[in-house]
DNA sequence: CTTGACCATGTAGTTAGCTTTAAGGTTTAG
DNA sequence: CTAAACCTTAAAGCTAACTACATGGTCAAG
C-alpha cells in the first residue's frame, strides 16, 4: 500500500488538506512523520481521529472541547482517577445533549402527526411551544 | 407589569443585549413592537424562541440551521404537506445526532468502567478505538 | 525528461456569530 | 433637579475555524 499523504488523508475523511495542516498547526492532530522530501505521511488512526473530530463538531462541541474528549486517553502520563473524573462532566454534557435533542425530536414528531397532508392552522403546532409549552406566563 | 424591554429579555435568557439585536438584524428575530421613545418591548414568547436557538446552538446546528427550523411553523402560507416533508429532514439529521452521541457516551462509559481509580495503561481504552473498532498497535 | 498532479511553507483572507465602542436620548430613584 | 441605569443607531473589532493564495519542490506517467 502506497504511503497515505495529506491528500489520501483529506478525501478519506472529506476534509482539506488545509484544514488537516490548520489541525496539525493548532495541535489537534500530532505532527506525523515525514518521508525524506518533507511529504507527511498518515496512518490509518489518523483517519479515525479526524473522522472524530468532524463528528464531535456536528454535535456541537468545539476544537478545543474536543481536544479535552481526547486527552482523556491521549495523555501518557494521566491515571485512571483523573481520567474517571473528566470523563464524568464529560458525560454529563453529553446526556444533557441527548435529553434535548429527544425533546426537539418529539417535537419534530408531534408536528409531523398533527398536520396531515392538508391545510390547518401550523400556529397551533409550534415546536417552541412544544418545548416550552404555550402559556403566558408572567416572567420574573 | 413593566415592559419587557432589551435588558430583560436579555437577562432571562442569559444573552447579551447586543446578542438580541444582532438576532433581530440578522432575521433570528422578528422586530419588536417599540415604545414612543423607540425602546423594543417583547412578549414571553421572545424569551421562549431565544432560549430555544440558543439551545439548538448547542446541540450543534447554526443559526440559519434554526432558522429553518423555526419557519417550519412561523410561515403561515406554509402547508402541511411542505411542513411534514422539511420536518422528516430534520428528523434524519436529529436522528443522526442522536445515535453519534449515544454511541459517544457509551464509549466514555466504558472507558470509565475498564479504568477504575489505579493506574493502568490508558491506550487501552482510547475513545476512538471504542467508536470506530480499530485496536492500538502494539509494536516493538 | 517533461508534464501535471501532488506536496511544502508562509501569509493573508473569509465566514459565523457575536462584542465593543462612540455618541448620544430616556427613564427612574433620590 | 441630578445621576445612574437604562435605551438608541452605526460601525468597527474580535475569536474560532477554516480557506485561499503565492511560490516553489517532488513524484509518477508517458
Amino acid at each position: 500500500m502506497a504511503h497515505m499523504t495529506i491528500g489520501k488523508l483529506a478525501r478519506s475523511t472529506g476534509v482539506g488538506t488545509e484544514t488537516i495542516r490548520y489541525y496539525e498547526r493548532s495541535g489537534f492532530l500530532p505532527a506525523p512523520d515525514r518521508l525524506a522530501s518533507g511529504y507527511r505521511v498518515y496512518g490509518a488512526d489518523t483517519v479515525n481521529r479526524v473522522r472524530f473530530i468532524k463528528q464531535a463538531q456536528s454535535l456541537g462541541f468545539t476544537l478545543s472541547e474536543i481536544s479535552d474528549l481526547l486527552s482523556l486517553t491521549d495523555d501518557p502520563k494521566a491515571d485512571c482517577a483523573q481520567v474517571n473524573a473528566r470523563a464524568q462532566v464529560k458525560l454529563t454534557e453529553i446526556n444533557k445533549k441527548i435529553d434535548q435533542l429527544l425533546l426537539v425530536r418529539e417535537s419534530l414528531e408531534r408536528l409531523s402527526k398533527y398536520c396531515p397532508a392538508d391545510e390547518q392552522p401550523l400556529s397551533e403546532c409550534s415546536i417552541i411551544s412544544h418545548l416550552y409549552g404555550t402559556e403566558v406566563n408572567h416572567d420574573g
